[in-house]
RNA sequence: GCCGGCGUGGCGCAGCCCGGUAGCGCAACCGACUUGUAAUCGGUAGGUCGUCGGUUCGAAUCCGACCGCCGGCUCCA
C-alpha cells in the first residue's frame, strides 16, 4: 500500500489502486505528486509526496485554463462538425485554441460558442486520461491531421509524453484530444470563463503554413476573479497611450503622413524635451559622448554593414541623386562606426562610448505597427561602445546597469530577459560567434540576470540580450536590445593601436531602445 | 504580408441588415446665468458619410478595388 506524504506532514496510506484525489480535499482540482502536476485520478505506484492544487493557485489556474481550452475545442467541434483542432495551450491570464473550422467564424459567433461551452460544463463530463500506443492514437485521431502530425513528430522522443511508444489522450464524452494534461476532474470544474477574441494564427507559428482560427479566452477560479480581471482590462484600455495622446493633445498620426509616422504636438514637444534631456544627461554621467549623425547615407555604407543584404525589405527604397543612391537610415550603428574611424585610435582611447537620439526609419510590415510602440519613423535611444576584448564583459555589465536604470525610472522593474543566440545565417565566423555568445552569458551570470535562451533569434552580426516587458493588457513588448558584435568591426576594418604597438580589432556593443 | 473587425462633422457614436440626398452627445462659437471645480440654460456654425470605381431612376446604405485604423499571427537590425 503506497504511503503518502502530505503538506501537513501526515503520512496516510493509500489503498492499492486508489487515486491520489481520494485523500485530498474537495477544493483540489489537481495534485502535485513528487513535484509533478497530475490528475486527481492519478494512481501512484509507490510512496510519493502529494499536494493539493487549488483552482486559485498558479498551478490551479493553469490546469483550469488548459481544461477550458479543451472545452472550447469540443464546443467548436459540436457546432461545426468536421473542425480540426491543432493546439490549445494556456497563455498569460488565459488560454486559446487553434482550429481549422469548416465555416466562416467571426467574433459574432463567440457568444454561441460560449453557450455551447456552458452546456458542456453543465454536462459535467469527466476528463478521462488514456495512455495508448502511438499507432492507436493515430487511429483514434484519424480525421485530425494536425494531431497526427504532432504524434508523428513525437517519434523518437522518449519520456515526455509517455513511456516508450505511448502517448496520452484525454477524452470528454466522445471527444478526444492528444494532451499531456493534467486536467480538472470534470468539465463542471473549470471555473468562471469567457471568450475574449478571435484571430488568425499560423500553424506552428510559421507564416508559410496554413492559417488557423485562434479563439482566445480567459478563465478564473471564481466569478469575482473573472470580473476583477475584466475590470483590469477595461482600466488598461482607458490608459492606452494612443487614447491619452489624443486626449492630452500630445501627438497624432494623420493619414497624409503615412502609417507609423507621428506628429508631436506642442505639449508632446515639452514632454520629449524632458525625456531627451534626461536621457542625454544620464549618458553623459555614465561616460558616454554625444554624437549627431545624418538621416541618410550612400548605399555603400549599408552594403558594407550588411544591412542592405539582410534588411532591404524593411528599409525605405533608395533615392537616386547626382552623387549616388541614398538610403534613409534604419539604424545608427554604421554612422557611429564612421566616427570611430575618423582617426587612428589608441588602446588608451578605449572604451569609446557614443550615444545618440537617432531618428531612424524602418519600413515595418503594416500589421506590425502599433501606436508609438511600433512605428515606421521614430527616435531611438541608441548607443555603441567600442572597446578592447578584455574590457568587453565589464562594459556589458555597465550597459545592463544603464538599461535597468532607464526602465526602472519608468516603473518597469520586471524585465523578461532573453538571450538570443546566433541564427543559421550569420556573417560571423563560428569561433567568434561562440565567443560573442559566451561573453553575453558571462555578463548575464555575473550581473545575476535570470534569462531564457532563444535559440537562433540573434541578429546576423551577433547574439543579443533583449529586455521585454508586459503592458497593462499582459502583452509582451521588446524594449531594449543589447548586442555583442564582433562582425561590424571586421566589416568596417576597425582597428586600434595596442600597447604592443600592433594593430588590433576592437569589439562593439550595441544598445538601443 | 496573413486572418478577423472597423472607417459617418474636432472627439465618441446612431443610421447601413429591409437603398430615396445625414442624426445624437461632448467639444467649438454667440448670448444668458453666476450656483466653487464631471460637465446650467438658450441659440449658432460645422459632415455628403476613408478613396476610387460599379450596380441603380436614386447609395452613407448593395458590389469591387485601394488606403487607413483596431485585435491577433508573422516580423522586430
Amino acid at each position: 500500500m503506497p504511503r503518502l506524504t502530505l503538506p501537513d506532514g501526515t503520512h496516510p496510506e493509500l489503498p492499492e489502486g486508489e487515486p491520489v484525489g481520494s485523500v485530498l480535499g474537495p477544493d483540489a482540482i489537481a495534485a502535485r505528486v513528487d513535484g509533478r502536476l497530475r490528475d486527481l485520478s492519478f494512481v501512484p505506484a509507490g510512496d510519493v509526496s502529494v499536494e493539493p492544487v487549488k483552482a486559485a493557485s498558479e498551478d490551479g489556474l493553469h490546469v483550469l485554463r488548459h481544461s477550458a481550452a479543451h472545452v472550447l475545442a469540443q464546443a467548436v467541434c459540436r457546432l461545426w462538425p468536421g473542425t480540426r483542432y491543432a493546439i490549445g495551450p494556456t497563455v498569460h491570464d488565459g488560454f486559446y485554441y487553434d482550429l481549422a473550422i469548416p465555416a466562416h467564424v467571426s467574433a459574432d459567433d463567440l457568444p454561441r460558442i460560449e453557450e455551447t461551452m456552458r452546456a458542456i460544463v453543465a454536462e459535467d463530463q469527466p476528463f478521462i486520461r488514456e495512455e495508448v500506443s502511438r499507432s492507436e492514437a493515430l487511429a483514434r485521431l484519424e480525421d485530425q491531421d494536425f494531431k497526427r502530425e504532432i504524434i508523428e513528430d513525437l517519434a523518437g522522443q522518449e519520456g515526455e509524453v509517455g513511456p516508450g511508444d505511448a502517448v496520452t489522450l484525454y477524452r470528454n464524452d466522445h471527444w478526444v484530444d492528444l494532451c499531456l494534461g493534467p486536467h480538472v476532474p470534470s468539465t463542471g470544474r473549470i471555473g468562471a470563463f469567457t471568450l475574449t477574441s478571435i484571430s488568425g494564427a499560423y500553424w506552428r507559428g510559421d507564416e508559410k503554413n496554413p492559417q488557423l482560427t485562434r479563439i482566445y479566452g480567459t478563465a478564473w477560479a471564481t466569478r469575482e476573479d473573472l470580473q476583477a480581471h475584466l475590470r483590469r482590462l477595461a482600466e488598461a484600455e482607458r490608459r492606452d497611450h494612443r487614447l491619452l495622446g489624443r486626449q492630452l493633445d500630445l501627438f497624432s498620426s494623420p493619414e497624409e503622413l503615412g502609417p507609423g509616422l507621428w506628429l508631436w504636438h506642442p505639449r508632446g514637444g515639452v514632454f520629449r524635451k524632458q525625456l531627451e534631456d534626461w536621457v542625454r544627461d544620464l549618458h553623459l554621467a555614465r561616460g558616454y559622448d554625444l554624437v549627431v549623425t545624418p538621416h541618410i547615407a550612400r548605399s555603400v555604407l549599408w552594403e558594407t554593414s550588411g544591412h542592405l543584404a539582410k534588411y532591404a525589405d524593411n528599409m525605405y527604397p533608395p533615392m537616386q541623386t547626382d552623387t549616388g543612391d541614398y538610403y534613409v537610415k534604419p539604424m545608427n550603428c554604421p554612422f557611429h562606426v564612421l566616427i570611430y574611424k575618423s582617426q587612428v585610435r589608441s588602446y588608451r582611447d578605449l572604451p569609446m562610448r557614443v550615444s545618440e537620439l537617432g531618428t531612424i526609419y524602418r519600413h515595418e510590415r503594416l500589421g506590425a505597427l502599433h501606436g508609438l510602440l511600433r512605428i515606421r519613423g521614430g527616435t531611438q535611444d541608441d548607443s555603441h561602445i567600442i572597446c578592447r576584448p578584455d574590457q568587453l564583459v565589464d562594459e556589458i555589465l555597465g550597459v545592463f546597469d544603464l538599461t535597468l536604470e532607464i526602465h526602472r525610472t519608468f516603473g518597469f522593474s520586471d524585465p523578461i530577459v532573453n538571450l538570443s543566440t546566433l541564427p543559421g545565417q550569420t556573417i560571423l565566423e563560428p569561433e567568434m560567434a561562440a565567443r560573442a555568445t559566451e561573453t553575453l552569458v558571462t555578463a548575464l551570470e555575473r550581473y545575476g540576470l535570470p534569462y531564457t535562451e532563444a535559440e537562433g533569434e540573434g541578429t546576423f552580426y551577433g547574439p543579443k540580450v533583449d529586455f521585454h516587458f508586459r503592458d497593462a493588457l499582459g502583452r509582451l513588448w521588446q524594449l531594449t536590445t543589447v548586442q555583442c558584435d564582433f562582425a561590424l568591426p571586421e566589416r568596417f576594418d576597425m582597428r586600434y593601436s595596442g600597447e604592443d604597438n600592433e594593430l588590433h580589432r576592437p569589439v562593439m556593443i550595441h544598445r538601443a531602445i
